[in-house]
DNA sequence: AAAGCCCGGTTTCGTTATGCAACCAATTGT
DNA sequence: ACAATTGGTTGCATAACGAAACCGGGCTTT
């Protein structure tokens, strides 16, 4: 009765979410984007118990997504910061934050946002393109199944 | 000991999380994005416990992702179609999906792969610009919180 | 250098969610 | 009419989650 594992998945989506699926992995990824590195840091931005943090952090180290460098403050205690493959999920978080703010709040209510640091701006929204730059909706695009699979 | 809520949050993304967070939401999106609608195909798709997908389905449901239809090849079944908020999930399922192949498989691994429709190729890989166009990475960017907080 | 306070966890234990299998009603095929 | 398929629900065992207690090494204060 294990937690069902997408590991063998042939869906790159399957396989994304069998990394960073869970409920705190992603939040974690986000707090370590906007600079947070402690333990306790994390702990106290999240809210999180700390056996959970303490597990998903080996799990994200685990994975590639985060290290653990000696320290950065002198102290002797360890950081966590994002690997290329931790930095690389930036588009991911854009992504979910964009849905978010579109579909999860009542107009007015204050939330967190992204913005550009060049002229203070909101990010654009994202957008799906062909190679050739045209705007994809999901009728664009079709699946292609890899060939001996069940 | 419920599991935590996002609910709340003032962040977008942990407010995504909170709907479409868990193991099978964004997979039983994915499938019906490529076109699934009864029950049983998600479930043969998936190889999710038939309580689990009932679960899931109901909270899309509930929360506006997707939406029950009568029919639509004359049974008197009931059909699950993707709202206009669940369709617009789509960049994200892209932005996993492209995360997922650069990083989850070996070079040669066979997958499954999004193809433009138009010319049978791979889609661009996603990009977050700002307003005037320019390519952002999460340095070029800041968070700013909602005033009164905490 | 001794006492005490942080930091970063681990352990314990109760609660919740997940997953499998059995069951069941309604619909459909024969 | 009868059997199989579809779309679930129910029960039960197990794994994950979460709060709080605990704990050891680092650091601080004196």
């Amino acid at each position: 009765m294990k937690r069902t594992s997408m590991e063998g998945a042939t869906c790159p989506v399957a396989r994304s979410l069998d990394v960073i699926g869970d409920w705190w992995s992603l939040l974690i990824v986000r707090d370590a984007q906007y600079g947070l590195r402690r333990f306790g840091e994390f702990q106290k931005s999240l809210g999180v118990a700390k056996n959970i943090l303490a597990q998903r952090l080996k799990h994200l180290v685990d994975h590639g997504i985060l290290e653990t460098q000696p320290a950065s403050d002198g102290s002797a205690w360890q950081e966590y910061v994002l690997t290329e493959k931790g930095r690389s999920l930036f588009p991911i978080l854009v992504a979910l934050g964009q849905w978010g703010q579109e579909h999860c709040f009542e107009a007015g209510e204050p939330r967190t946002r992204v913005l550009d640091k060049a002229h203070g701006q909101p990010v654009k929204p994202l957008e799906v393109r062909a190679v050739d730059g045209r705007v994809l909706t999901v009728q664009d695009v079709r699946l292609e199944r890899p060939p001996t699979q069940g």
